[in-house]
DNA sequence: CACTCGCGTGGATACGTTTTCAAGCATCTC
DNA sequence: GAGATGCTTGAAAACGTATCCACGCGAGTG
């Protein structure tokens, strides 16, 4: 293990100081024969920059952070891989962080980050506003990626008047909690899930049912909005993230509502709890029930029947969010809006 | 954005040096007025120590990196999940690289990480001794997952007496590449797939086929082995790491080799290439052709027919070696084997 | 020729922490 | 009571870098 040289080994045998050393390497100015001279004793001395040193003089770590909900869920696997992709060609790094769709593990995650003076940050978001205004606040550049914090305090269960009201009383009874003004990289939600909600209707499905989970809230209101009304609240349901809860849902609504005849599973860890559970219950799909799922993932296709999906860019969708953030400061971010796409597999076919 | 405390603020506050701050915050030795009252200072000015401050002083990055070849492989997904929980109660940052199976991007994220003096490392290694010799020397503390860096000195094809008559010409032609003394934390391959290939037997199989990828060296060897000798090399056959190549691989071994009635599958991507490829080519699975693969993933069992599996336990395996890695130091770490397990399902059957 | 302007340069400083070191002080021992 | 011993303490140094600033020099201008 011999020891790294330094800024001042360089500077000491390219016979400069170490500022026209530092200047040669960030790519500052300096004459051509003092950046020959730099050059030829950095390559000779294997000299490479201590992110260290740079990164407390500038009070910064470099690159970035990204928080997801679970990595063996296929599609963050996916989203990491774009992440990756796209800061490996930026030489920064990635600090990695898994919060289990849990708030309070991120809300750990996002202190560790901010203790190591990450900046930069993109997020599948499982709190809520509250959860990451600690982080804007300290200044962190945030990308949301695949969905938005939910809304946890406009209530979501009573009707939106009660709100109204208390705020004639006087004060405002806090920061509003706004939709905090950050950019995000996510899917045509609205779209795809009422392309599916279409499909299926256009097959003679009537009773429609949505199985999401934790975070799917978006998609949840899509799918109210794609049924139209009157929206048959039973027929939405939710797990809490497990795997054992998705499949437990699942069974839950098929046992619930036999007359259901689709579900539309919001992610792709539902959609394989959706198929475990008709199997169970000996349901044939599509003959007893009709299953398009959100995610598209490899093996999607090997499922029997191959299931009919919502696909959506994951990898595209991580591309685009570490290119947001490591533009952001150059120019304010907007928000992404990436397409998605029906492919009609086999997992659907005529209400029976 | 406000500004963050340091060090010197709470030892203001708390009327102490920042020697005792750093002390009482680091579980150093101080009395209890003093204890105290930093405690409360620190409280107050919501101070968290800035990790770049004490990485610079103590030349060293926290935390470890993680390699791995592929994120969207679950196998991957569960074992990262693994480490992340494993750093997450230590409270250690990770930081992540994915190579994409590619010595070359190998080789540069640990240029990188050697750059942020990220000093622990847990890999799944794709390039060679050679590839790793640099972080040896640079004094990293390298912890193999899942597998071994291929041994590509000793020269494969050749007869090994070659290399030993170069012996003798007098002093050894290099440092013989002797096998990088790194603990690792692997399945017990061997015995994995000595269980599979004696179960195939046992079912009336005689020729069976192995299909691998870049990697899997190592499970290749083991597979050779447990069919014991003479090897039909044919049926031997590997893919280059990408979903295509494995696709194709396995497509051009039912083609080539249509008297193979069973496949041992190296790894999940690898399964799922010979599931498509057998409905491609209108092979039925178990009946036409019997398929085993390396990894249990959930989507194993969605599969028609769910596929019997070698399950090897991905998520302790990343856990294992992140303790292994952050205790390294303390303690030298010692290798890890851990237990496989035969899984049947419903993808093998007699020979035909 | 005097003056200004611009550029290349290197010394010095700051970033926030841990750790060393010597000093201060109280207690204990002979 | 004097010396030794142990514990707490704060000043200061060090880690490796980027950047400020002042300096020197050559060229350009009046």
């Amino acid at each position: 293990m011999e020891k790294r040289a330094t800024i001042k080994d360089v500077a000491e045998a390219a016979g400069v100081g170490v500022a026209t050393v530092s200047r040669v390497l960030s790519g500052g100015s300096a004459s051509a024969g003092a950046r020959e001279r730099v050059l030829a004793a950095a390559a000779q001395l294997d000299y490479r920059p201590s992110a260290l040193g740079r990164n407390l003089r500038q009070r910064r770590t470099g690159g970035m952070g990204l928080l997801v909900p679970d990595l063996t869920d296929t599609f963050y696997g996916q989203l990491a891989e774009g992440v990756l992709a796209c800061a490996r060609s930026a030489g920064e790094p990635v600090v990695l962080g898994s919060t289990g769709g849990d708030p309070e593990q991120e809300a750990d995650l996002i202190g560790m980050l901010l203790e190591q003076s990450v900046d930069r940050l993109i997020a599948v978001p499982s709190g809520d506003a509250e959860t990451w205004t600690p982080a804007i606040r300290a200044g962190m550049t945030v990308i949301f990626a695949d969905r938005l914090p939910s809304q946890a305090s406009a209530g979501d269960t009573g009707p939106s008047a009660v709100g109204d009201l208390m705020a004639l009383d006087g004060l405002p009874p806090a920061p509003p909690a706004r939709p905090l003004d950050v950019p995000a990289v996510v899917a045509d939600d609205r779209a795809g899930i009422r392309t599916a909600v279409r499909y299926l209707r256009g097959l003679g499905h009537k009773r429609i049912a949505f199985l999401g989970g934790p975070g799917h809230e978006g998609r949840a209101h899509a799918f109210r909005g794609a049924v139209g009304a009157p929206v048959d609240e039973e027929l939405i349901v939710s797990g809490t993230g497990s795997r054992d809860s998705a499949y437990a849902a699942a069974s839950g609504l098929y046992q619930s509502r036999p007359d259901l005849s689709a579900v539309v599973a919001g992610g792709n860890v539902l959609g394989e709890a959706a198929v475990l559970a008709a199997r169970e219950l000996d349901l044939r799909v599509p003959k007893d029930v009709s299953l398009v799922m959100y995610d598209d993932v490899p093996w999607a296709e090997l499922c029997s029947p191959p299931l009919t999906v919502i696909a959506q860019p994951g990898r595209d969708m991580g591309y685009r969010a570490a290119e947001l953030v490591l533009r952001a400061g150059t120019r304010r971010a907007r928000s992404v809006v990436l397409p998605t796409e029906l492919i009609i597999r086999g997992s659907c076919g005529p209400r029976r």
